[in-house]
DNA sequence: TAAAAACGTTGATCTGCATCAATAAATCAA
DNA sequence: TTGATTTATTGATGCAGATCAACGTTTTTA
C-alpha cells in the first residue's frame, strides 16, 4: 500500500506509537509526476514537503546565465524539500523537477509545523531529518571547496555508486558542477 | 558579567523560565585563547559546542596539498563547533583557530545531548541553531556553485560587510576560496 | 626599537575546465 | 519505423584564477 514506505521510514528513526504514526501519516497525500514535471514556482515560498515513493526528483537552481546546477536528487525513500525556503519562509531560489515518472506523497507545510508542536516525536524526527541535511550539505561543500573534477568524480563513486549508475552522464556532470564535456574526458583518463 | 551575553543570545531565541535557563548556564565554563591557539585535534571527536563573548574563531579544513579553505568564521556572540563531528561522533576534519585573543564559553557534547532531552526549550533552541546552520551552509554553497569570484566578493559585501572590515584581505580572500593575488585584483577593477 | 615575519600589490606564466563545433550513437515521438 | 531530438565523445580554442616571483609596507617579536 502507499504508505508502506513511509511508515516503515518513520519507524526506522523515531521510536512513535501506532496512534501517532497515523496522525502523522494521515497528513500526507498522494502526487503523480510525469517525467520532467515541475513542482515548484520559483519567487513562492515552499509550502510542501515531499517523500519519495517511487522515481526520482532533482533539485536545481539557474546561474545567471541560464544554465543549471543541480543541489540535489532524491531517489526513493527520501524526503525532499527546498529546506532553506521551507525553514524561512523566503521565496525559492531552487527548481524540483522529476526526472522520470514519480511517486510522492507529500504534507502542507501548515500541518508539518503543527505536528511538531503536537507529536513529541516528530520534533525528534524533523531534528533527525535536519542534522542528516547539514551533514549531507556539508560534506558536499567541503568537496567542492577541496577537490578538483576528477577527485569529486572518484568521491562520488566511492559513496554513492548509485548515482553514476542510475543517471545520464549529463546528469553526473551536472551533479558534479562540471561540463559533459569535461566528465567525459575525465573519465577516459582513469 | 560573563554569562550575560549567552543569556540574552538563548532568551531572544526561545522562551525559557529562569530556574530552566540557570540550569543550561550551569553547563557553561569558561575558555580564554590566545591569538592563533588551535582548540581541536583533527581526528578526534568534536566534544564541545563553544559560545563566543569576545573575539573571533576562524574553523577551517586542509586540502590535500597542504592548502587551507576557510570554512566559516564565528564572532562575537554566535556558537560554533564542528557540527558534522559533533552530530555524528565521526572524527573531526577542520580546524578551529582563534584569530584574536578570544574568550568562550563551553558546553560539553554530553551535558548539551543530555539536555535536549530535559529541558523541552532548549531541544528548541537546538532546532534553531541546527535551521540557521543549514540555511547559511546552503546560501555558502549556492553561492560556490553558481558565482564567479568577483561576484561572491560583491555578495560578501552586500550580506556581510563587517567581515570585509574586520578581516585581512588575506583571511577574506580565504573565504571566498580564491587567492589572495586574485582578491587584490578583482577589488582594484570594481 | 631593530630585525624578522607576514601582508598587499603587481607582473609573468601556467592550467583546469568552459565553450564551441562536428559527428556518431541512443532515445523519443508520431 | 522513420525522422527528430537528445546524448556522448573528441578536437580546437579561450579564459578565470592559480602559482611563482619581486618589492614595498605593515605587524610581530625579542
Amino acid at each position: 500500500m502507499m504508505y508502506t514506505q513511509l511508515s516503515k521510514y518513520i519507524t526506522d528513526r523515531v521510536a512513535i506509537g501506532d496512534d501517532q504514526l497515523n496522525v502523522v501519516l494521515s497528513h500526507f497525500k498522494p502526487l503523480m509526476l510525469k517525467k520532467n514535471e515541475v513542482i515548484n514556482i520559483i519567487g513562492h515560498p515552499a509550502r510542501r514537503m515531499y517523500f519519495v515513493n517511487k522515481g526520482c526528483l532533482r533539485v536545481y537552481f539557474l546561474k545567471v546565465d541560464g544554465n543549471e546546477v543541480t543541489r540535489r536528487f532524491a531517489f526513493e525513500n527520501t524526503f525532499s524539500t527546498s529546506l532553506v525556503s521551507f525553514i524561512s519562509g523566503e521565496p525559492l531560489t531552487e527548481f524540483t523537477k522529476a526526472i522520470e515518472a514519480t511517486e510522492l506523497l507529500y504534507i502542507s507545510r501548515d500541518d508539518f509545523y503543527r505536528l511538531l508542536d503536537v507529536i513529541p516525536a516528530w520534533e525528534k524526527f524533523y531534528r533527525n531529518y535536519l542534522e542528516f541535511a547539514y551533514v549531507t550539505n556539508t560534506k558536499r561543500l567541503q568537496s567542492f571547496a577541496t577537490q578538483d573534477a576528477t577527485e569529486r568524480y572518484k568521491l562520488l563513486l566511492k559513496e554513492n555508486p548509485h548515482y553514476v549508475l542510475r543517471l545520464s552522464n549529463k546528469l553526473v556532470a551536472n551533479y558534479l558542477n562540471i561540463s559533459q564535456e569535461a566528465l567525459s574526458r575525465l573519465k577516459s583518463k582513469i
